[in-house]
DNA sequence: CGTGCCGATCAATCATAGCA
DNA sequence: TTGCTATGATTGATCGGCAC
């Protein structure tokens, strides 16, 4: 679900002015994370993000040299030891993949072009 | 207590700004494309090279542009205009290639 | 039908660059 | 040097699409 707002005329505005298009109206919704008291923070839902403790990043590192993966059971286990959501933990593995990958990916080129000149 | 944080964050550190050349390339994309500034992968690219910066550097300026962008559109008015009117030309000559029907706006 | 993953993006923030 | 703004990068989390 998204809330779009509407409000000014989308056929109008004209000459050089820029209009108001789609993807300026965007707006995410606010996370859900937080759920279940946690650390010692408020009890009001977490506004955004959740800022994770150096314990709790390095045990997410650890767990992911180990494992690129998480198995269901595994989730669990890590999210009660870190204190933290099963999704916080399933999510911070997939963006963890995802930096991995484009490491890899720049770490590939930023020698030189690919041209047959060399 | 941040003096931690700082320890390994990297690039983040040592930023350079990118080449006016290069800024005036992702600008005149930006608002040449103003409708829809969502560059693909391959224009991702092609941008990198003629700015000589990454493609993940392309994403970084596009999405921190389009974040600060709509934030606050006034204060780009005056790039908008400027932009918009230089990359006039530019758009006539980009009207045939065939590789995406876009054009929703053009009044 | 529900869930995890991917790829892209958002949105807030960090740390520095740049300028007065 | 001091203070503030501009800007590139990082990252927890969301969105849409896809596979199972």
């Amino acid at each position: 679900a998204a809330h779009l707002e509407a409000c000014c005329s989308p056929l109008s505005e004209a000459a050089s002015s820029a209009q108001t298009f789609d993807w300026m109206k965007v707006k995410r919704n606010p996370p859900k994370t937080g759920r279940s008291g946690e650390y010692g923070y408020g009890g009001q839902p977490n506004t955004v993000r959740t800022n994770f403790t150096t314990k709790q990043l390095t045990e997410l590192e650890k767990e992911f040299h180990f494992n690129k993966y998480l198995t269901r059971a595994r989730r669990v286990e890590i999210a009660a030891a870190l204190q933290l959501n099963e999704t916080q933990v399933k999510i911070w593995f997939q963006n963890r993949r995802m930096k991995q990958k484009k490491r890899e990916k720049e770490g590939l080129l930023p020698a030189k072009a690919p041209t047959s000149s060399d | 207590v941040m003096i931690l944080r700082s320890r390994f964050l990297d690039a983040r550190r040592k930023r350079r700004n990118f080449n006016k050349q290069a800024t005036e390339i992702l600008n005149e994309y930006f608002y040449s494309h103003l409708s829809n500034p969502y560059p693909s992968e391959e224009a991702k690219e092609e941008l990198a090279k003629k700015c000589s910066i990454t493609v993940s550097q392309v994403s970084n300026w596009f999405g921190n542009k389009r974040i600060r962008y709509k934030k606050n559109i006034g204060k780009f008015q005056e790039e908008a205009n400027m932009y918009a009117a230089r990359t006039a030309v530019n758009a006539t000559s980009v009207s045939a290639h065939g590789s995406q029907a876009n054009s929703p706006s053009t009044p």
